[in-house]
Order: structure tokens, then C-alpha cells, then sequence
DNA sequence: GAAGATTGATGAATCAATCTTT
DNA sequence: AAAGATTGATTCATCAATCTTC
């Protein structure tokens, strides 16, 4: 492996060992093995998050799209009328109103979408798509989808088992209201 | 629920409804179902990793520390010397070199390690923990300890299950070379 | 006063470019 | 030339404070 195309993938030689099962052989010697496991999965959880991030930017690169701003992009593709309140984005993404306004102003430099006055309500300022945009956000998801949004090597049971798993969090964090098996 | 003590948890109103599922229904009408799993998975990273460095910096505030000056912190305490090279911390912490340094910059203005010289590679840089980094690092480890690193509501299964799925992630990225299974 | 969005601040992550030392 | 660390620039995340509109 070259160092250029090691570059794209850690920035620093690999290890001979697993950094996080090693932080919890020495964490269980001087705290016990009671929150080894949480502890790992934390840890375990930033790093992949990180390293998928990281494949997602190099994916939507040509695009001149980050992630955020794609799932921004694609939240109001997929919306009827194309154009959504920056308050109703900020909630179905889960941000601060602070990064949507972000968010938008880097979509709107692009021209992927528009900034436009709600009708009623003078305080709400909507993002609309651009024809631009449409363009942009079908052929990014064209690229993501053939890439699998980078997640190998995660199979289909995989990446349900974690979906699976990790919604119990966000449920208990209060996100939504779990109505969905009840 | 009052507003303060929502906006602890997230920033909006909940939901009604699991906004990662609902974007897994609509996509699976435009592009099929395929990618899917692998779209709902990768959000579902992201999101719960934003719910727990949230938590982890509610725990971790009192002590002036974040969650990633915390790891920094720790990876210096376990150390033998209590001393090592920036370059070796970044290798172990997974980031890059840049990331390092602002690291090892708040830590040593809150007083928790001190740089050096290393003795015989001038170019080399050395983190020393300081007495007061050293107790820092055992009062809030004791909080997360208690706290369960804030991975409620998963159990002890759950946690370890995430641990080794995300593990093949890790391992296919290259971070380190997987010989511990062999 | 509350709701919606913005600005200004800080922390973390990356990259590119620079500087010293090997 | 290569290694190690730093500085400067950009993006995303948060919070606090502000501003307009309801």
C-alpha cells in the first residue's frame, strides 16, 4: 500500500494491535470489567463514525457536497413541494438551528437551493431546491448508492443489526416518540 | 417535560415518528430497497454519536475536560512514564496530526500536562501529565464509570455486540492489522 | 413573552503549507 | 528527502445573545 492511498484512508501507519480492545485490557485493570464494554462501544462508535464520515466526504467530493449538506439536500428532494421551513429541517435532521442556517448557506453559495419568504408567517424563512440541486442530489445518490454509503464490509444483516441497536439509544435520548411497534 | 430540561437532550420537539425509519421508507420508493440498510445504518452512526458526545461532555463539563481532551487525558494517565511523543498519541487516538496538537494545547492551558523535550530526537515533542492531571483523570473517570459512559439504555450485550460489529468497519479501514483472532 | 432565524463565540475534525530536525 | 509538529484555512457541531415577527 503507497502512502498516498494510505493517506485516504488513516492518516497514520496501522497498528499492530486493536487501539480499543487494548484500552480495555489496560481499563480493566484499574477499574474492573463493569464498564470495559460500554466503554469500547463509545469509543467504537466515534471512531466508525469518523471513518465513514470521512468515506462519505470522498464519495460526494466531486459534487462539492459534505454529508450534512447532502442529507440537507436530499431532505428536501424528497419533500412534496420541494421547499421546507428551516425550522422543520433543523427537526428532521436533529441539529442545532445554528448548523442549519450553516448547512444552508453552503447549499445556497452552490446554488443547489434557494432561500424564499414563507407566505404566511414572516418569520420563517424556507429553502427551495433549485433544478440545480435535483441534478446534484440524483446523481450524488447514484454514486452513494453503488458505494453502499460506505459501509463495507457490513452486510444487509449487519447494518440492520445496527440500525436495530442503536435506535433503543436514540429513542432513550427522546428524539421521537417510539409509536412505531406498539 | 419542561423545556429546560429537554434541551438537554435535543434540541427540538420530539417527533412522532423514528425520522431515520421515515427516510428509509421514502427512499426505498425512488431508489429501491437495496441500499437501504446501509443508508439507515450510516445515519444511525451519526446521529447516536452526536447523542453520546453530548452526554459524555454533560459528564465530563465540570472537570473543563471534553470527550476527545478526556481520551487524550487517559492515554497519558495508563502510560507508563506518563509521558509520550504527540506523533505516538495521534497514532493511538486515531487523528490527525493537527487534531493533536489542539488537543495537547487545551489540556496543557487547563494545567493537565506539561510538553517536553524528548532526550535524544529534537523533533520529537513529549505530553507529560501533571499532578493535577492525574487526579482530574481519576475524579472523572469514576463519574463515567457511573454514568456507564452514557450508552443508556444499552446493556452489557448490546454494548459488546455494537463493539464487534463496528470492529470489521475498523479492521477494513486499515486503522490496525487484525492478528488477534489468527 | 415566545417563536424563528441569525451572528459571534468555542471545540473538533480535516487538509495544505511551513518549519525544524534528522 | 523524510519525519515531526505547528500554523492557517474550511466545515460542522454546540451555546449564548440578538433581532424580527407573531
Amino acid at each position: 500500500m503507497t502512502a498516498e492511498s494510505r493517506s485516504l484512508r488513516s492518516a497514520h501507519k496501522p497498528l499492530a494491535f486493536d487501539p480499543i480492545a487494548e484500552a480495555g485490557r489496560q481499563w480493566a485493570t484499574r477499574w474492573g470489567e463493569t464498564a470495559v464494554p460500554a466503554m469500547m462501544a463509545v469509543t467504537s462508535v466515534m471512531r466508525v463514525q469518523q471513518i465513514l464520515m470521512s468515506r462519505l466526504h470522498q464519495l460526494l467530493k466531486p459534487f462539492g457536497l459534505t454529508f450534512p449538506r447532502y442529507e440537507a439536500l436530499m431532505l428536501l428532494y424528497m419533500s412534496r413541494s420541494g421547499a421546507l421551513p428551516l425550522g422543520k429541517m433543523g427537526a428532521r435532521l436533529q441539529v442545532h438551528p445554528t448548523s442549519v442556517t450553516n448547512l444552508i448557506d453552503g447549499l445556497e453559495r452552490g446554488g443547489l437551493l434557494r432561500r424564499e419568504q414563507h407566505a404566511s408567517d414572516r418569520r420563517k424563512t424556507l429553502a427551495a431546491i433549485t433544478k440545480d440541486g435535483r441534478e446534484v442530489a440524483e446523481a450524488a445518490t447514484l454514486v452513494l448508492n453503488e458505494a453502499g454509503f460506505g459501509t463495507e464490509p457490513l452486510g444487509e444483516h449487519d447494518a440492520e443489526l445496527l440500525t436495530t441497536t442503536l435506535r433503543s439509544v436514540r429513542v432513550h435520548n427522546g428524539d421521537f416518540v417510539d409509536n412505531e411497534d406498539v
